[in-house]
DNA sequence: GACATTTAGTCAGTCTACTGGACTAAAGTG
DNA sequence: CACTTTAGTCCAGTAGACTGACTAAATGTC
């Protein structure tokens, strides 16, 4: 599990790099989970299992990159939110599509229904293995 | 795949920590791929991939722990062999036995077939993803 | 409505993992 | 025997993560 984790995020991101967008496997764990009406840093740091504070170096990060954008929540004077910009949202879609592309390969080698298993495995797996789900 | 990744290695860590081995996920991901009758740095930083350098600190990490040794290749007056000693021996053990309550307790969760076709599957895959192997 | 507690986020300091580059010594190769 | 490759180390630097201590706003309680 490790090592497959490890290729198709070493993929993604190479291909991020590519395309001129510098993100680090760190950063995109955190991007990642940013919402499409934006999300708060303390919930980002939860999901993502790390401490606020890396959490917020991490944003900090994307937003010297012009991926994100801190704005405040209405609803909370306390709670900023983490909004993606344009140019996350491109960085997004680019992301989907070579995740695409390695899942056509996955599927190639292990055949569509062993692929769809591998899937809905995964996905019922993460029911009892991720704390925050 | 990561949620769940994450998860089994932090509770086999958690539970080596329990019983007294204090290792760190790196240093864990190097000592998994010493082989029997030791190996040697280079392989060790190839399999793990890690630079030799970063192979090499968390080596020291280890022998100073305890766990394993540093002894002369007989067959390269150059390299040397990493070996487990007896208390890396125990940690090995102790962590097989995290390892099959986990697996034991996924097997419950998704069903003794499920498990099993998980368990091939990600050898599958791992043909394609995992560069060393 | 005053007071205590919780929650959102930041600041400062530290440690681990990891990298690149330069180097030594032994092995293999024509 | 020169030449290249291979095993491993030393040095210097960066990123990512953590703990602990803090401010400010919100929420709960009597």
């Amino acid at each position: 599990m490790f090592v497959s984790h490890r290729s198709i995020e070493q993929r993604v991101l190479a291909r991020l790099r590519e395309s001129g967008y510098e993100i680090t496997a760190a950063q995109g764990r955190v991007f990642a989970r940013i919402g499409p009406d934006g999300t708060r840093l303390t919930e980002l740091a939860d999901s993502a299992q790390v401490t606020k504070q890396t959490a917020g170096f991490l944003v900090d990060q994307l937003v010297r990159g012009g991926y994100v954008e801190r704005v405040p929540d209405p609803s909370d004077a306390r709670a900023r939110l983490v909004r993606m910009l344009p140019r996350g949202r491109l960085v997004q879609e680019r992301a989907r599509e070579v995740e695409d592309e390695v899942t056509a390969e996955w599927t190639r080698h292990l055949g569509e229904p062993a692929m769809a298993t591998l899937t809905q495995t995964m996905g019922r797996l993460r029911e009892i293995t991720d704390p925050y789900a």
